[in-house]
RNA sequence: GCACCGUUCGUCUAGCCAGGUCAGGACGCCAGGUUUUCAUCCUGGUAACACGGGUUCAAAUCCCGUACGGUGUACCA
């Protein structure tokens, strides 16, 4: 460690919509800086044009945005170390590699990609694995092989070349991460990367050591995949003479079933959102479904998303985003991968759906009536939402909940029907009408009171009376308390329910 | 193939670094309770140290090996 301000980045690459995965990690970063009073930078690596995808950063963006993870340098931010974006820092590469060449790290490599592929094929026809390596060099055609004369000539007849990294031969490069400790490497059975390729873009591995130095990053938290590039990277900084920030490397997030890292696949399989928000492909207009499309609270989100791979030390679950900055430390990220667990995400989205006030959960369920033409009328949208809102995950499930407040049932559920309406229910329901056309305060409390002494009373027994009540109101054995329910829809439409339903469900024989 | 990383209930995980708790919590599941239904809620239950060696009085914890899994091995990031 060291006692430099904090600075970290989260640097995606813009060819598709961010999978969790990577919202995961940014969301790492983002804690890690705020628990240290540091500065959290979004930069954008697009130094593949080929895989350059239009829309992918401003989804990256507007994910954030949504998840309330915020930054504060970077595309569209700007600051003190930009441009941000690695396509706008393009002139600026080329010498840091040439330093590398002149300082003897790094040579010129001339081997048309057709050239290598073709030995490629060749090594694996003899079941070997061909890598550009300290040993396949000498017999490439490159700067190392070939004379000065040569190298000046290809290169002012504008022969397209790379720069590749000079691979030490043989030497053991001791590495630190901060999550998994020591970790130890022989340059022997590493190869010689591409650090500037003949398009003349960098690679990402060396724009991302650059680029990490000149920003002045000091803590680098990334996904486990680049573990095996850590120790070329190490040698980079060690090769430009830099001080290398420390590393720390993220754990997987793997598929719910089966084996391996969880793919768009296994949304699309299983039923759930991979990533964020939801996203349509500009090529083939696919929509991949997302998270805030799905229903979810971002602070749900986050607080799920936050929990798997890293835990507080204690036995605490819920998480504001200012809770997740002050508890965060990468002791507590975990070192295995994680599988995503649907079950749980949509409990944490139930906590805070609970959570939230009634005002504020009505009108999130007002456009859900509107889409439905329902007209509410004068009624109390935030109490009906009160009254139900612990049934449901979602907001969209709020509909199924409460739809008997808005509307007569059109149906009645066939299974509630056989177990509830019984040989009786006509006749005790026919009283009940009498009994509550009598009443004129028509409260909750009043129609209970009145009700119960009905049935007490006349000993009909109070299951065998409310529940066929309900079957009558709502149309299934669902919802809250039934007093509740008839308040608000009024006297006028109880009865005609109960009207309804004696006409349609009629006088049950005895068997 | 080679390299690196990993492996505690079905799942997320605590415990491991500084060996000595009936291996703890949460989701799920099951049962019971509350209740006019369903759901919520409450209570209880189920269930794990991958395997094999070692070190030690004592190992989930330290060491070695095996198995399994993951990642990487591109002029992708």
């Amino acid at each position: 460690m060291n006692d430099k301000p904090v600075r970290v980045r989260f640097a995606p690459s813009p060819t598709g919509p961010l999978h969790i995965g990577g919202v995961r990690t940014a969301l790492y970063n983002y804690l890690f800086a705020r628990k240290h009073g540091g500065t959290f930078i979004l930069r954008i690596e697009d130094t593949d044009q080929n895989r350059f995808v239009p829309g992918a950063e401003e989804y990256i963006i507007e994910a954030f945005n949504w998840c309330g993870i915020d930054f504060d340098e970077g595309v569209t931010k700007g600051g003190d170390y930009g441009p941000y974006r690695q396509s706008e820092r393009k002139e600026m590469y080329r010498q840091y590699a040439e330093q590398l060449i002149q300082s003897g790290h790094a040579y010129y490599a001339f081997d048309t990609p057709e050239e290598l592929n073709r030995i490629r094929k060749q090594f694996e026809e003899e079941k070997k694995t061909f890598t550009y390596d300290t040993v396949q060099r000498k017999q490439l055609r490159n700067s190392l092989t070939l004379s000065e004369q040569e190298v000046t000539e290809l290169l002012h007849n504008d022969t397209p070349y790379v720069i590749r990294f000079k691979m030490p031969e043989e030497r053991t490069v001791v590495m630190n991460d901060e999550i998994r400790g020591r970790v130890e490497v022989n340059t022997k059975v590493l190869d010689d990367k591409i650090l500037f390729k003949s398009d003349g873009m960098p690679t990402y591995h060396l724009a991302n050591i650059a680029d990490d130095h000149l920003m002045k990053v000091t803590h680098v938290i990334r996904g486990e995949e680049w573990l095996p590039s850590l120790p070329l990277h190490v040698l980079l900084y060690e090769a430009f003479g830099w001080e290398a920030p420390v590393f720390a490397h993220l754990p997987l997030l793997l598929k719910p079933d089966g084996k391996g890292k969880l793919s768009k696949r296994d949304g699309d399989r299983l039923g759930f959102p991979v990533f964020p928000l939801q996203w349509t492909d500009p090529k083939s207009g696919e929509v991949s479904r997302g998270y805030r499309e799905d229903g979810y609270f971002p602070e749900a989100f986050i607080n799920m998303l936050a929990l798997l791979g890293w835990n507080p030390g204690d036995e605490r679950e819920f998480f504001t985003l200012e809770e997740l900055s002050e508890a965060f430390s990468l002791d507590k990220v975990s070192k295995s991968g994680a599988r995503f667990d649907q079950d749980k995400a949509k409990w944490f989205n139930h906590h805070y759906l609970v959570g939230k006030n009634n005002e504020e959960l009505a009108e999130l369920f007002r456009p859900v009536l509107e889409e439905k033409n329902i007209d509410a009328g004068q009624k109390d949208i935030p109490y009906i939402v009160g009254l139900v809102k612990e049934r449901v995950n979602f907001v969209s499930e709020l509909w199924e909940q409460s739809c008997f407040f808005f509307s007569a049932p059109e149906s009645y559920d066939p299974k509630t029907v056989k177990k509830r309406w019984k040989t009786n229910s006509f006749d005790q329901m026919t009283e009940l009408k009498e009994v509550l056309a009598q009443i004129d305060d028509f409260t909750s409390e009043n129609t209970e009171q009145t009700v119960k002494a009905w049935i007490e009373k006349n000993e009909y027994g109070m299951g065998a009376v409310m529940n066929a009540f309900r079957l009558l109101i709502v149309g299934a054995a669902k919802g809250p308390h039934l007093f509740d329910i008839i308040a608000v829809i009024g006297k006028e439409e109880t009865l005609a329910r109960i009207d309804r339903g004696l006409e349609i469900l009629g006088k049950k024989e005895t068997v």
